[in-house]
This record gives C-alpha cells, structure tokens and sequence, in this order.
RNA sequence: GGCCCCAUCGUCUAGUGGUCUAGGACAUCGGCCUCUCACGCCGGUAACGCGAGUUCGAACCUCGCUGGGGUCACCA
C-alpha cells in the first residue's frame, strides 16, 4: 500500500465542534494506523467567521485531545503553508490553468444578476434546483473595462454522471444536471470551498479525504476538478453526521459541542475519545478502548451508515471508565488544577491526597467530581445543613465524644487497625453500626455520603480524625433536640 | 420540492440467508453487597418501520411505501 496521507481541515469559527473531532479522529486513527501522515489544515477562507483566536482554539483543542499533527501550523511540512488564505497565490496559479485548457471561465455576472436570475426561477415554477447559467460561460471575450469585478467558475458538464465508491457509504452517483458552473475564486482571490480543498488536497497529496457526509454531494464537482486538472482522484470516506439526541443537528442548544468544555468539565481526552470513536463506529462488543486499542483496530468498513445521536449519559459512563483507568499516582497530578477551583491548594503528589484517590475514584466520572470527593480532606469541614441537622444532635454527642477517645488509642492508624477497634467498641456497647456511622460522616466529612468511615480516618489522620469528632460533639450537644 | 444518504431495543450497536424464541453496552426497573453514597454482582422490561417479492428458508437480497437526515451560496 502506498503511503496514507490523510487531513483534517476544519474553519475556525469559533470552536472546535465535537462532531469535527470525530472526524479528526477517524482520520487521526487511520493515519497512525498505517504509520501515514495526518495533516493540520485551516480553511479560512470566510473572512467574516474566521478569526486568529478560533485558530488558536483549533490547536488548542487538538493538542489537548493528543491528535497530534505531522504536518499544519506550528510544525510546518513540505507542502505549506497550512492555512489557505496564506495559499492565494497556488489557487490563482491552478484557475489560471483551468481557464486556458479551457475547463473554467471568467463570469462577470452581477450578483443581481443572479439574484434576478434566481427570482426568475421561482417564479417558473419549476421543481428543479436552482441553477445559475452564466451568459459568459459561452462568451470568448471579456468586458470593455477588462478590470471589471469577477469570479471565476468551472465550466460543469450538464449531462452525463459522477460516481465514486466512497469508503463508508459504498458507490454513490450524483447526475450532472444537478450542478451547475461553480465558482472557483472569489474577485478577491479567496478560493471557494470546493476549489480549495481540491487544490490543496492534490498539493499536499491527500490519498483519502475524510469528512461528514454533509459534504457528499460536493464530491461530484470535486472529481471533477480532479479530472480537469489531470490529476489521481484520492479516496473519499463520507461518515455519518452527529445529530442532537431528538435527532436534529447538534448544536449548542442540545450539549457542549466545543470539545474544550469537555475539558474544563474534567473529562478526559480519552473518555472524550473513545465515546466519540465508539459513536458510528464498533468493533463487536467492545466498549471500552485505549488509545492504542483505536488505532490498532479502527477501519473505515466498520464506520456505519447511520447517524449516531449524542448520548449525555453513555458519554459519561465512557469518560467514568476512563477515569478508573488511571493510575492512582496520574490521577492525583491531574486532579490537582480542580482542587484548585475549588479553593484547595495541594500538590500532586501530597500523600493525603494519594492515599485518598482510591477511595474517591470510584465515586466520580470526572475530574471536578474527583476534586469535590477529596476537598474536605484539605480544609474544614463545611456541613451539610440537612445532615447537619440530623444528625448532630445532643443524643449523638456523648457517642462522639467516645468514639473520638476509642480512636485516638489505635495505633497503627490503618483501616483495618481502626475498623477492628471501633466495632470491638461497639459489641461491648451494643451499639448498632448505623447508629455511629452517619454522625460520625457527617462530623469528619460535612456530607451524609461518603468512603468507608475507616477509609475516612485513614486518609485523615489522627490528629484531625479526633479533633472533627470532638468539634462534631460540641455542636451536637450544643445543638437543639429535633423537633418532631 | 429536486438531488443524495439512511432505517435492529429509548440511545450506541452486534448480526452479511438457516447457529436469532435477535447478542452486548448506556439508560431504566427489581434484587444482592452494605456504616452512607458509589463501585461491583445477579436478574427484568425493551428492537428487526410497513407492504410486496426472490428463496425450502430472510433482520440479512430486490422493489415500493413510510419515516428521518443532508444538500441545493461570491459558507464550509
């Protein structure tokens, strides 16, 4: 097999959308794959949306995501530069070409013109699709004012039809009377999207284009610019889009569609994905996949044919395994920026934040909920109101006060030492575990849900351990009886 | 509306003519575990859109219908 050479090639319009990543990724996954070349690419040639910043989110984004870039902005490559409107010279240079062997032409129609030309249509009546005829796709000259504002449009074929066998979609045909003389460049030089991801895709030897099937029917005219230019026409893979879970398009109304929320929501690059790999695409039963996994078993083939809907839930569970995935020690280092927000300082390898990790992974789906079961072990305690209420209580104080006293006497301070203690304790007083256990939690932790009492302690040390118990006991006893 | 694509549980999917009284995962509902909450474990509810063919036999092949999505720019 010849060398893969795949791009992404999203515009920056402000962020990068989840369903781009999904793309980015197939064609990331093939690429590392086949040990290919996967190539950054910006398409900003909308000047009124595209902006220096969402460029800056674009890399942002991919970097955080570990799709690394072969070739694109920052890294450079052979066939730069990467962003299109820094190419304008390359697409004047192919026009050119195109004009003089004859398979594109300059139109100097008015955009009213056409406006009026598109009004004439509707008024016909007719049930075809609007399709502007330039009067100087016939014409061999030009205007008397030579300098005239114009565009430059292919000449497409009127009859006859496009097929190609697309890579997820199988062979698909598109009818020639459906196109018309597409522009190519804009009067102000700035390719139009079909002209320029066909010349840059044949400048930096794209061998599959991968995108959402949004763009199928641009592939017609695409074949045939290759064509006009002599060129291979690469292969294309056309996926399924990302619809919203009522099965419209996915957009900000219906979830966090720019992946760098997903971030600051303490998600995962990996749980992000591997959900987003395993949405469209499966690998039998499978679920759960490492990066390596992905790229060892990722093919077009088994990319389906349906449009997947975005699933806030399995996308969770996904990002969950994720985060049990991970090792105790990596987990503490990346929690730590979470801890932050929250008002806590630590350092990633503080030992009571290691020795808590265990307890608190499998409570949490994300980073954020990781650092909201840990928090309390760094600061005091803030309570609860409703478990407050309950169950600091004065019939709760004097059991305080004594399990704070059993405690403090247990040596070495481990789980197991604790939890041997504390019931002995409790047989000899006949004292029912329920009974201890929810004052107990809410004294040390603030929360009526929490790890293992003796996990608890553990993680909090003596010292504090017994000082929560006997601050506990002071607002229990102080504390007025429940009413009822 | 024209053109293009698509159609298995609520959702993501397995299934490529017989092994399917349709499997897995998420969600949901029961239960177990238990000091709370999770995790984990066990079990339940739940799908081949409809209609014609082809065939001894169809979720799988063909056609039609219905439904959904995409696209018809000097956006990408």
């Amino acid at each position: 097999m010849s060398e893969v050479r795949v791009r992404f090639a999203p515009s920056p319009t402000g962020y990068l959308h989840i369903g781009g990543v999904r793309t980015a990724l197939y064609s990331w996954l093939w690429a590392r794959r086949h040990q290919g070349t996967f190539i950054l690419r910006i398409e900003d040639t909308d000047r009124e949306r595209s902006t220096d910043e969402s460029i800056q989110v674009v890399l942002e984004s991919m970097r955080w995501l570990g799709l690394d870039w072969d070739e694109g902005p920052e890294v450079g490559g052979e066939h730069g530069p990467y962003v299109q409107s820094k190419r304008l010279h390359i697409y004047a240079q192919v026009a050119e070409r195109l004009i003089e062997n004859g398979h594109a032409y300059r139109c100097y129609a008015t955009k009213e013109e056409i406006a009026a030309s598109r009004e004439a249509h509707r008024q016909s009546g007719t049930k075809d699709g609007f399709r502007f005829e330039s009067p100087w796709r016939d014409r061999s000259g030009a205007p008397e004012d030579s300098n005239s504002r114009h565009v430059i449009r292919f000449r497409a074929p009127h009859t006859g039809t496009t097929s190609w066998n697309d890579a997820v979609k199988g062979r698909i045909e598109i009818q020639h009377s459906t196109l018309q003389d597409f522009i190519l460049l804009r009067p102000d030089g700035m390719p139009l999207y079909n002209f320029g991801c066909v010349v840059d895709d044949l400048t930096m030897g794209v061998t599959l284009v991968a995108r959402g099937d949004d763009h199928v029917i641009n592939t017609a005219p695409q074949i045939l610019l290759y064509r006009a230019l002599g060129a291979e026409v690469p292969e294309f893979a056309h996926m399924p889009m990302v619809l919203a879970p009522n099965g419209e398009k996915l957009s900000k109304r219906h979830a966090a569609v720019g992946v760098l929320e997903y971030r600051d929501m303490g998600y995962l690059p990996d749980g992000v994905i591997n959900y987003l790999a395993r949405l469209g695409w499966s690998h039998g039963d499978q679920e759960i996949f490492t990066r390596q996994e992905l790229i060892e078993k990722f093919s077009w083939d088994r990319v389906g044919s349906t449009a997947g809907r975005y699933d806030a839930k399995k996308f969770l569970h996904v990002q969950a395994e994720h985060l049990r995935m991970l090792p105790d020690e990596e987990l503490a280092r990346r929690v730590v920026p979470f801890l932050a927000d929250l008002g806590v300082e630590v350092a990633g390898d503080d030992p009571t934040l290691r020795k808590a990790i265990p307890y608190a992974k499998p409570r949490a789906s994300t980073l954020i909920e990781l650092a909201e079961a840990v928090d309390y072990f760094f600061r005091p305690v803030v309570f609860d109101e409703k478990g407050k209420r309950k169950f600091l209580v004065p019939g709760n104080a004097e059991n305080l006060l004594r399990l704070a006293q059993v405690v403090e006497a247990v040596d070495p301070f481990d789980v197991e030492t604790l939890e041997n203690a504390v019931k002995a304790w409790m047989e000899e007083n006949e004292l029912p575990m329920k009974n201890v256990a929810q004052p107990a939690r809410v004294a040390m932790t603030g929360r009526t849900k929490s790890p293992g009492l003796f996990e608890v302690m553990a993680v909090l040390g003596k010292e504090k351990t017994v000082e929560r118990l006997r601050a506990a006991a002071e607002i229990a006893s102080s504390a007025e009886a429940p009413s009822t």
